[in-house]
DNA sequence: GTCTGTGAATACATTCACAGCC
DNA sequence: GGCTGTGAATGTATTCACAGAC
């Protein structure tokens, strides 16, 4: 990351936190749902309740921003909408290609929440050739032999990978050399992109595994027993009938 | 307190960071694919690249769970995998049930990720009348009305949400009350859930918003970069030039 | 010499708490 | 009175750099 220089201290600067651009989408969201209710404004601690975070958070996010706010009153709704849309690139469209048509690729495609930001599907992209022309979502899939056109011609910037894992570097790799610069990859495996192109991922079962470690964080709570038997045990807890894990019978965890 | 136990307090330490929770599964699956091409040991180098991350984090975040490398060796990889899978909660099944089998929850239930790691689809559930009894990915989609009995049933503890956003916080609060204690929610709204219920969010739309904020900012960048680096590097966005955006002030994506 | 494990240093993020404006 | 905006304080995460085990 090229750090400038010091800061312009003006009401745009040039640093906003990962942290805090993150939140925003969210911030969104739940800015529109206001506006479509015609609430007019909102103040800080309503705004953070609707999008689940704590005020002081939701101020200083929007310090970054600027001072959008009038202190007694609160945020008007509609000129935060425009502000944190301009912020985030929304008030432009972006054409995004979706490559990997199968279960998940699909209802990516279906996804109504894609359109009603500012993103665009451009094209559906599969490698199957069986595949090609059966239209998804209201799109004829494209097979991928036309990738680099498809992208050129749409002049798309973002893709997203929906593929097995195994054939995500390779498509990852045609679609930077096609000009892509933001991936938004589904493919449980590690990208490896150049400078100034970026990745983020989504990975189903990642999110099930946090979530297992504090189940049982707090499984192993309620019983303060066995946790580390080196052969067999885990913690026990009443289920009912015993599921076959890989060795043996292994209790399911339910709260009583 | 809780912490008596002076040293050794790493083999079981009481507060894995987050940061470090969360990279865990991505360990996981780097040494599982070198477990699968038998590779015996590991550097922390080489796992950090497979993995993603740099080196010095890695080590970190093992140190941990306790000290299962050894200096100037490395990992032993099986080791390593048993450790984290442990420490993850993967060594017993997991049941899990998906609510709202549109296209999402089909996805997901056929997704081979889940059942890979230590986690079984106990139950499709829809409140659809006319799915109840279609097979998706093997499974007969249960009604709504069964969700109780099937969670005590199957002693489930973790649920994810596939349902529309206007039916989650209904469904998430029927989970809840059935003893359901981590929720994996894909719906995209916030879900309000007592103490002791894990909320874990996936939001596809939301992906999308922070890469277009850093893909505008490279547009933005690019007005003073393009000729630095010549013409090597953009065909996209050259190609952008036919795109417009709906409203006829789009700030400048392309140097005009 | 190699490579881990970890304090110390730095960077980043959140929360506090209150001055300043309505 | 109510609410924003923000420095200061605190908490968390990452990185550095090297002592110590092999």
């Amino acid at each position: 990351m090229a750090t400038g220089r010091t800061h312009r201290p003006a009401t745009r600067s040039r640093g906003i936190p990962e942290a805090t651009v993150a939140r925003l989408p969210l911030y969104l969201r739940a800015l529109t749902a206001l506006s479509e209710r015609s609430v007019p404004t909102v103040s800080s601690e309503e705004l953070a309740a609707a999008a689940g975070v704590n005020s002081a958070k939701l101020r200083k996010d929007f310090s970054y921003l600027g001072s959008y706010g009038t202190r007694g009153v609160g945020y008007d709704v509609e000129y935060l909408v425009y502000q944190i849309s301009r912020e985030l690139g929304l008030t432009q469209d972006w054409p995004v290609v979706i490559v990997g048509i199968g279960n998940l690729g699909a209802a990516l495609a279906n996804y109504g929440g894609f359109a009603s930001r500012g993103f665009r599907v451009a094209a559906l992209i599969d490698a199957d050739p069986a595949m090609a022309g059966k239209p998804v979502a209201g799109l004829p899939v494209r097979h991928t032999d036309e990738l680099e056109e498809i992208i050129s011609e749409n002049g798309v910037s973002i893709g997203v990978i929906a593929t097995p894992a195994g054939a995500a570097q390779q498509v990852c790799d045609r679609l930077v050399a096609a000009g892509i610069t933001s991936i938004l990859n589904f493919a449980p495996t590690v990208l490896s992109v150049p400078d100034g192109v970026d990745v983020r991922k989504v990975d189903l079962s990642i999110e099930l595994q946090i979530l297992a470690f504090h189940e049982q964080r707090k499984a192993g709570e309620e019983t303060a027993a066995v946790r580390r038997t080196g052969t067999a045990g885990r913690p026990a807890a009443a289920a009912r009938e015993g599921r076959k894990g890989p060795d043996g019978d292994v209790p399911a965890v339910m709260p009583a």
